[in-house]
DNA sequence: TATTTAGTTCACAACAAACCGAACCAATAA
DNA sequence: TTATTGGTTCGGTTTGTTGTGAACTAAATA
């Protein structure tokens, strides 16, 4: 694969990225600056040089930035003597997904259990199946909160 | 707790249910009517009494009911003599939720892994971040292959 | 002091999603 | 046959999102 192929291959990646990270709720321009800062073999781009790559204005870049930056996906460095800012993708701890999906499950799982509580049949369909659905609720949490210690096996 | 105490709670929770919802990508009546179907005691709704008691259109009820049942999310009985449908929450698989975030996990890993290839140092530091979230994926993954074992024991 | 650089902010245009009312249709009831 | 019931479909309004260009600011440079 010559320089050129690979370069014109990741630039594909970094928008199939984007897609996926727009369907978790990411404005589409910020997918695609968040991939462009993980996939290209460059990875550390101005202000300037991500918006000659992705084709955007200014102020898209600066708010996309702005956000992405608050969330914690990207950071940025400064050199001295150098105005501008060197953004990067944030490594954070890897166990964000996994945390991401644990909160879900957990709110589901308070939601259930309202419901629950709610209900004057405890013998109807509804109920039934809830509780069910509890039940698998805990046993995957179970196994995520396993699956967390095995990945940082600190303390 | 009276019976029209609960029932006030019930939909409060209702719209907390819709709220929940509406972050998965559900349109906000789509939730509401999901909730109603799953938190009320009444378990058995015509397109009438959603109506009346989310106060929506008749179009918007048409349109939402129908995306709810093509997404297998509630289905309706007939009564013989009586042309109305009577909706009700449709009990999935539980596995639905886990399956999902399998499917999400799964696309994440791929993407992961066309990235990695693409890199052409595998030491920068990117590349072997990636390498640590892909091992974080595995993991996790296992882990509800273990999960789901456990919650459907047969065969 | 004037100019350039590196961005930010604001006002708005373009587009999409969500919802509604009104007209409509098909099946049953009168 | 006409009226009513149980919806669906169509067209349009409202609301929200995404992105832009132009004006602005603050720091560095000339």
């Amino acid at each position: 694969m010559t320089n050129e192929e690979r370069f014109q291959k990741q630039r594909e990646v970094v928008e199939q990225f984007g897609r996926h990270f727009d369907k978790e709720g990411f404005q589409p321009i910020a997918g695609r600056i968040l991939g462009l800062l993980l996939v290209m073999d460059k990875e550390l781009y101005t202000f300037d040089e991500i918006i000659e790559e992705l084709q955007i204005s200014k102020s898209s870049a600066s708010n996309a930035l702005r956000n992405l930056e608050i969330r914690g996906d990207i950071e940025y460095i400064t050199l001295p003597g150098d105005r501008k800012r060197y953004f990067k993708f944030r490594k954070q701890h890897s166990g964000t997904i996994i945390e991401d999906m644990e909160k879900k499950l957990n709110s589901l799982r308070e939601l259930t259990i309202t419901i629950l509580e709610l209900k004057s049949d405890p013998e109807s369909e509804n109920a039934i199946y809830l509780r069910s659905m509890q039940h698998s609720l805990c046993v995957f949490l179970d196994s995520i909160a396993e699956s967390k210690l095995k990945l940082q096996p600190k303390d």
